[in-house]
RNA sequence: GUCCCCGUAGCUCAGUUGGAUAGAGCGACUGCCUCCUAAGCAGUAGGUCGCAGGUUCGAUUCCUGCCGGGGACGCCA
């Protein structure tokens, strides 16, 4: 609201200066001794209006209407900023609007409730999950969870990659395990899967079936073995996300584009658009018509279809189903698909750009300075399970979300096992536990109506007006992450909120500074920093839903493990 | 060789779409502290924003080139 006032002063001004539509920037400045707002206005009209900045600066200052724009004061600063000072009300005015909107406040309507997908984590249903698909899942789900508060409807999809060479490793895999646990000679094949959960899965298939495969391997045998691994890890993948709170709304299966018979219409599709041409044996598509580097095949010599085509047949159906914006989550290995899929799509006439792709690089876990690699179950790397079952979920999916994706990440098995406010994410919910536990130290409701109606122009001490000015940024940050997918920029915020949030409490310590604190004698002056902690609780803990994140009402410690 | 990402304090990283004196955390150093909940708090030091040009009133931010690190370049997924 003070924004949109101090806007349309500014606009009548510079209208009576003769400039029509400037575009007027206002920003929160971080010193605080350059106001609540600022705008750059006079800078940027200087060449228009070929003038000193600071002159202009001046002129629009002293024509301001200070009431209507809801400031009490505005200097001119630097090169020419005008600093904007909010009147006590207004800045006040916004734990109003915290503590109606309650949690609800941050969320907007930018997306207007259009549908847009979320696909992510889509790993072969060949092994557990690992430390990859751990970041995936926390980014993807950290970005589903943004564009939610921002108004999109949001659909989280999981792509199973259950058809290929992949899955043909792993029934062989399964084979081999199968023999030696019925005592016969069989060696995991080249390209294999060695982890122990195929012995597991080898045992229980023994279990089920007994020796009835012993012998010759034969296609059936394969067959019986693909079938009860792939649903077994399916199963155990799910289950896996799940405790790690990741939920999905649909899960799409690669052999359904075969059954469904997708991928034989893409081929015909791609070949009525006469871009398809037959070389050395094999189909390719002339995918250089839309910026890819070089063709590609769709159709191997042997008839098969490469990768490629299945991918431009599932992208289809996304968009059939409605889907208009797409963001696909994945591990930046894959980025020389980007240009391929965006190039089949578009010679099918779907728009240039189609879909969306958020690409992370990849994950390193150490511990004293060194790399962790191994996990015994998964055959090589830590596997998510391992990781949130050690360090808790909450610590794991912050660690994940806090760096962008496009950087290469370290995941400090020192820091996250850290229990102390060097936490980052401890930090966060200590600070919202510690709001909480004023409440309960008051007595006194979290929704308490007195609370609410709080005289909060009584708020004047410069770390409490820091504060508030803090907490107004709640939703024009959480807009802005979800534009840029980027939630590293909530972590960014809510630890520096908490850190102001932290050093607050402990000034008011009751011991040391008495008049600082909430609870203290006079009930207005009380109420009012009630107000201001209440508003603080539901901004932290928005921004932990926001990530998926707990927040705790008290913080517990557990037994440090060994 | 071509393409993509990264390069900011000793370390790990932010940086509000081009603004004011470039910020956090860890580590280091200094001083407090037994408390509305915690191995806690307050403070200090620490910078050629990889290098060189260009655009601009103004560049860590945009453009070009180079250097360094990672990744991708298959009739594998």
């Amino acid at each position: 609201m003070p924004e949109s006032a101090i806007r349309d002063a500014i606009e009548a001004v510079l209208s009576g200066m003769g400039v029509e539509s400037a575009k007027i920037q206002l920003e929160r400045p971080k010193d605080p001794a350059h106001g609540d707002l600022a705008t750059n206005v006079a800078l940027t009209l200087a060449s228009v209006l070929k003038r000193q900045p600071r002159a202009i600066a001046e002129e629009i200052a002293e024509r301001l209407d200070l009431d209507a724009a809801g400031v009490q004061a505005v200097e001119i600063a630097g090169p020419g900023f005008l600093n904007f000072r909010l009147d006590q009300r207004q800045v006040a005015a916004v734990l109003e609007d915290v503590m109606v909107a309650g949690t609800g406040y941050g969320r907007t309507d930018v997306g207007e409730g259009r549908p847009i997908m979320v696909e992510f984590v889509s790993a072969n249903p060949t092994g557990p999950l690992h430390i990859g698909h751990a970041r995936q899942a926390a980014l993807g789900d950290a970005i589903a969870g943004l564009l939610e508060w921002t108004g999109w409807s949001v659909s989280r999809e999981y792509y199973y990659n259950d058809t290929g060479v992949q899955i043909d490793r792993l029934a062989e895999s399964m084979w081999a395990r199968y023999q030696q646990h019925l005592g016969n000679d069989a060696e995991i094949p080249e390209g294999g899967y060695p982890g122990e959960y195929v012995v597991e899965l080898a045992n229980q298939f023994e279990n089920e079936v007994g020796d009835r495969y012993a012998g010759e391997v034969t296609p059936d045998a394969l067959e019986a073995l693909r079938i009860f691994a792939v649903a077994r890890l399916r199963e155990e993948q799910d289950r896996d996300l799940g405790d790690f709170g990741v939920r999905f709304d649909t899960y799409f299966l690669e052999s359904s584009l075969y059954e469904n018979g997708s991928v034989d219409s893409t081929v015909a599709d791609l070949r009525a658009t006469g871009l398809v041409y037959d070389h050395e044996g094999a189909v390719w598509l002339k995918t250089t018509e839309f910026g890819d580097q070089k063709d590609r095949v769709m159709l191997k010599s042997d008839g098969t279809p490469t990768y490629f085509l299945p991918d431009v047949a599932y992208h289809m159906d996304k968009w059939g189903r409605g889907f208009e914006h797409v963001i696909n989550v994945q591990g930046s290995d894959h980025h020389g698909t980007v240009a391929r899929v965006r190039a089949g799509l578009q010679a099918l006439g779907l728009p240039r750009g189609y879909p969306e792709y958020v690409l992370h690089q990849m994950v390193r876990v150490e511990r004293d300075g060194k790399e962790v690699k191994f996990s015994k179950r998964s055959g090589f790397m830590v596997t998510l399970r391992e990781l949130f079952e050690q360090v808790g979920v909450d610590v794991t999916r912050y660690l994940f979300q806090w760096r962008k994706p496009e950087a290469q990440l370290v995941f400090d098995l020192d820091l996250a096992l850290d229990q102390s406010e060097k936490n980052p994410v401890y930090k966060i919910q200590y600070a919202h536990a510690r709001m909480c536990s004023i409440f309960r130290k008051a007595g006194v409701d979290l929704e308490d109506g007195a609370v609410a109606r709080a005289d909060l122009t009584l708020l004047t001490h410069p770390t409490e007006l820091e504060l508030i000015k803090r907490l107004t940024n709640l939703p024009g940050l959480i807009e802005r992450a979800a534009e840029l997918r980027a939630p590293h920029l909530v972590c960014d915020y809510l630890e520096q909120l908490a850190g102001a949030v932290n050093s607050w409490y402990h000034a008011g310590n009751p011991s040391r500074n008495p008049k600082l604190a909430v609870l203290v004698d006079n009930p207005e002056l009380s109420s009012a920093r009630l107000a201001l902690t209440r508003s603080v609780q539901i901004v932290l803990a928005n921004g932990l839903a926001v990530l998926g994140l707990s927040a705790p009402k008290r913080m517990e410690r557990k037994e440090a493990p060994s």
